[in-house]
DNA sequence: GCTATAATCTTTACAGCGTTAAGATTGGGG
DNA sequence: CCCCAATCTTAACGCTGTAAAGATTATAGC
């Protein structure tokens, strides 16, 4: 297990953080599978041993950064009563806040869209990406409790999606300055719908 | 002019076009320096007589993008009152439309965002990226006309503004299928606000 | 415990990339 | 008409992703 050893040990994990490290300090542009191989103290063609390509070990990373969006989505409504639609704006909140927080992170997912998406509200489309699923889900049971016909519903969902995304794409541009108060407009940013 | 020749005689133009070319039918992430000179027919470093860098290309091929969307914008609501807030939600839907017209435009223009915004809403903001003026002047004309406090312009006209460009996000990732049906859900998903 | 096998890593090589330097070609102003 | 500046080519550099071939090591079966 050791850095000497011929065989790295965790060569996998530390290949995904290393590049998420990379992502953070200096952008995807500057990413590159020997830099990474690099920083793991291995050779340059180490890495295929674990991904097919490049274009591999990026979607693991995705998926690594993914399931902390996630996490942040769930861990924003923790506690919260899921019936209140105030509940909704703050996953709202959560979701925007989780890009100003990793402003790499949002260009990063969304580029090159991998990410597939399924808008249809029926049951469980199960091949959406996770936190677009979490979002929607809540909404739905919100908004159905308020007694809204189905059909509103889809566009409600949409629009509310659509919005807290938006932000969370101009919150990252450059020019954006949110100081201390920012956070607290988000909230009434949302409301404003 | 002919293409034999040894200068080309409109190469700059020839590059930003080919580049462009090169964009919607393959992406961003297939384009190269070499292939547009090749396109152009010219040799690898000929492009390094107009642009500095590739950087540099790229700028202006979004530029050369960001005057067809700002045309696109101002004719959506041609022939409409100033004063409507109807003729808004046209904008937004000129806005959206122009993304799933040009589906690789979307990335190409907001990715490693060399944009610039400005949020602010005093007077005139002369940094700030074309069309994100056009879209917030309009609806701060709307709003005065409608006599909200300017306070809350502000948060409304960002809401707005994040509600069609996060619409234009979504509408460009994969698997979202749009027929017919969706270019009029657009309205009024917008309404929806 | 020994050995065969699979997993993991290294070395080497190749084509394509952005970029630079040096030099060739040419159009236009004096 | 000639010189200069603009434009283009050729050649080379280091970096990139990836593949092939071989070295090293972990592990499962005996």
């Amino acid at each position: 297990m050791t850095a000497k050893s011929y065989h790295h040990g965790n060569l996998k994990k530390c290949l995904i953080e290393a590049g998420i490290e990379l992502i953070n300090s200096e952008g995807e542009k500057h990413l590159s599978l020997r830099r990474i191989a690099d920083m793991c103290g291995v050779s340059n063609a180490a890495p295929y041993s674990h991904f097919k390509s490049k274009e591999d070990l990026l979607e693991a990373m995705k998926n690594y950064v993914t399931e902390q969006f996630t996490e942040e989505l769930n861990n924003s409504i923790q506690n919260e009563d899921l019936d209140n639609p105030y509940t909704l704006i703050k996953m709202g909140k959560g979701y925007v806040l989780f890009f100003i927080k990793n402003p790499q992170y949002f260009e990063f997912l969304f580029s090159q869209s991998c990410i597939r998406v399924d808008l249809n509200m029926d049951e469980n489309s199960k091949n959406n990406y996770p936190p677009f699923k979490i979002l929607k889900e809540l909404h739905f049971r919100i908004l159905q409790k308020m007694g809204l016909p189905n059909e509103k519903i889809k566009d409600a969902i949409i629009s509310a999606w659509a919005t807290v995304h938006g932000l969370a794409a101009i919150s990252t541009m450059k020019g954006v300055s949110y100081d201390e108060k920012w956070e607290d407009k988000i909230e009434s940013i949302i409301w404003n719908k």
